[in-house]
DNA sequence: ACATAAAATGAATGTGCGTTCATTTTTGCG
DNA sequence: CGCAAAAATGAACGCACATTCATTTTATGT
């Protein structure tokens, strides 16, 4: 394809962002909510959320160079889109971590937009460091020691009582 | 200043930005230092190191905005400097987590390699939430409120046995 | 096979930003 | 002051990258 010829197409390259995004935004996110629906506790839910959130950007590795650069640019050319999929995601986080406080597995005591930040954070940089090593490891493969971590922080509160 | 006049006193701006962070870097990582060597407890210190984390990067948003810009870029302009604080930060949390574990407040079947992703990560977004909110509210606020997340996680794990 | 429309091309142009350097301004000292 | 050295200036340059458009190539229908 030649230089000229995207522009037959998109406006400018703002235009071709913003189409990038609003495409593969729809397509990841219904993804997550199937990963989301498939799971029965919270706690699976998160798990099937994360796993697939690495997977796709180990799969996407071109996204998931964008989404990162786009997101932490200073002056954000595409900032309604990127509020809105973050927006996206308090709502899958929001779900889940309200279902999980019905069932008990979860804390009661959660601001969830911090919540949101602390997972959404965490997962970031997990993928970040992969990016900038060069997509040499498994990312998927980091998913279930994160979400222990997510789930239950780096405190030790002992489980069992067993201790005579 | 002139537009000229900063190039009498470095090379370019990659030169530019790396005596800018390694200055920085020297200086902020000091602090750091010294508020987990005034606390007692490996979460004392843990928290101390957030909260000054944050408080450093409100005091000087410039600095803030320059460096989640540039540790997300694609191609790097100051990748050794940036592994290096990496590993800076690595050392901090290591040395945190280590004593925890001692005194028993942390879990031992930690891999420090995440949980530094996983602390700075979360600590990252907030900030980055925070710029681009256009550092309205107070970012240092977040600190206890985050660190009660690292340290407890999101699950509910009772504490007290008193149930019945 | 031909005509016409649709699509693609890439050289040329515009623009923003990093950088240079001849000139101007400021500083320090007799 | 006067004068030389040091420092600062900002117009001008160059380069990378976004964008345009006259021309060429490909597709479609009769």
């Amino acid at each position: 394809m030649a230089d000229g010829t995207i522009y037959l197409y998109f406006k400018n390259k703002n235009d071709i962002l913003q189409h990038f995004f609003e495409h593969k935004t729809k397509s990841v996110f219904a993804k997550f909510k199937e990963e989301v629906e498939q799971a029965g506790t919270a706690n699976d839910k998160l798990r099937n959320l994360i796993r697939r959130h690495l997977g796709e950007f180990q799969k996407d590795r071109h996204m998931a160079i964008v989404y990162h650069v786009e997101t932490h640019q200073n002056i954000r050319l595409m900032e309604p889109l990127i509020k809105e999929m973050a927006k996206m995601y308090l709502d899958i986080v929001s779900e889940i971590v309200e279902q999980g406080q019905q069932e008990g597995t979860m804390r009661k005591d959660l601001y969830l937009g911090l919540v949101k930040r602390y997972i959404l954070g965490a997962v970031d940089e997990v993928i970040n460091t992969w990016l900038h090593s060069g997509g040499k490891y498994d990312l998927v493969s980091m998913a279930d020691p994160l979400v222990d971590l997510l789930i239950r922080g780096i405190g030790n509160f002992e489980t069992d009582n067993e201790t005579v």
